[in-house]
DNA sequence: CCCAATTTGTTCGTATGTATC
DNA sequence: AGATACATACGAACAAATTGG
């Protein structure tokens, strides 16, 4: 933040509009005084007058931010602009819009899968608490019976995407639990706007239920290569039956997160 | 877009802001129409008038989907607000704000990296043409001697990142491109910022070199199982080395008076 | 329950900057 | 160079939300 009544020492490279460069040097100032979530940012009185800009350009910068996730603003006394962290449910819709004019194929999603998902299988192996088995097993329980309708049948794919969600979430890799989170988001955003999924087939849900049961033996005794091997297999499975309905990913702007 | 003059039908979930809700209104808007990369949206005048708020508001809208890279305006005669492909740099960007309240470290990024890459340098296998192996080799001589200084090694290292960058340009599955050009940069940015980087070591110069070469060769002879373990070598291989530096580097700047 | 203070949110009128013809 | 069309910025006033008395 630049001292009181300063509007030079706004570094402009290229030509960005003086919001941009407001947004800019809040972000600075926030990463230099090593501020953290919760943490109140100058008021926009005080903003208007240390830039000296008038209160509409104040104001879009921190449009800016907000629009980011970084920060959150709040009306009424001890209100203000605070600093935030940003949500996995807004990064997620970032990046979901960056693969709006890039279509992602089945194919493409499942070669990110088949490689992460079986690390992190593998990474977990043995180190699940009792509760946490427990809450993997009441997922699986929801596909105890196979489907009969193809409503079941999505309803069941959608609950296994579920499954791999949580197991993201056990992970004490944030990188790799958003990575796992989103790519199973994306898929699950095919098959839902593009009604893809396969028809009622008891086998291949038999096939299903085989994997992740094994895949819970092997977490829960720690068999950290079998789990890895378990999971992979069931990638390739699963890739292979969803390239048999292979199409483009629906084109659809995700979502922000409305409030926290 | 809701039709001229009304305010009404913009969807109001929870409590959002108007330019929030405007922002969304626009996004829904692109989406139903299909519009392109390029396709001009309605001037800022039209859009003050068809959702009947003021200029403030609506320039706060725009500002909103500006910061997230799907518009872009540009004054004067035929200007306007624009369609935009969220670039590649943007969407880093945003997704590396998730991760600036939650540290990842170097064992979370490598985890990531060691799943990715072997399965990039198969999907290449035998796929690249003369100019792409090129450019490889070019980058790769850039290490043709080992380094003598700190500095050389810091500046060989960044440029091995930018190998595995060039290779990610090449695979035509945009999610694995970005993925693996994002966790590179996310090391770089790692490593600059905590001065991680090894000392002078000709041995570890030369297993790099050798990699490196054994996965060009690899590359050109279409050998993707080989390409897949060359890559899943080097990488664990780069990753106890790392790992290595960042203890040293963490022992190194252990407090002498028991602060944190 | 109402009232007052505080802080963000919205509006309007006007003026300036910028790119095209 | 001048006219035109557009975004950009300013400033003052008013509205809404929240907190505390």
């Amino acid at each position: 933040m630049p001292p009181a009544t300063t509007r030079s020492e706004l570094r402009n490279g290229g030509r960005r509009s003086r919001p941009q460069q407001v947004a800019e040097a809040i972000k600075d100032w926030v990463m230099e005084r090593g501020l953290q979530p919760g943490d109140r940012l100058p008021s926009e009185a005080d903003l208007i007058e240390r830039f000296a800009m008038a209160k509409g350009t104040i104001r879009e910068a921190v449009r800016i931010l907000e629009a980011q996730g970084l920060v959150k603003s709040r009306t009424g006394p001890g209100g203000g602009v605070f600093v935030h962290q940003v949500s996995e449910d807004r990064a997620a819709a970032l990046l979901g819009n960056y693969f709006y004019f890039r279509q992602l194929s089945i194919d493409d999603i499942y070669t990110v899968r088949e490689a992460l998902e079986p690390e992190l299988a593998a990474s977990l192996a043995g180190r699940l608490d009792a509760g946490q088995m427990a809450a993997l097993e009441a997922v699986v329980a929801r596909y105890a019976e196979p489907a009969r309708t193809p409503e079941e049948e999505r309803a069941q794919h959608l609950d296994s995407l579920r499954f791999h969600a949580l197991l993201a979430e056990m992970s004490g890799n944030a990188l790799l639990r958003f990575l796992i989170r989103f790519t199973a988001n994306m898929l699950s955003d095919v098959t839902v706007s593009r009604q893809l999924y396969a028809p009622p087939n008891p086998e291949l849900w038999k096939s299903g239920r085989d994997y992740q049961s094994r895949l819970l033996a092997a977490l829960r005794s720690g068999d950290r290569d079998g789990a890895r091997a378990v999971m992979a297999a069931h990638m390739r499975n699963a890739h292979r039956l969803m390239r048999a309905q292979e199409a483009a990913v629906t084109r659809r702007f995700l979502p922000e997160d409305g409030m926290i």
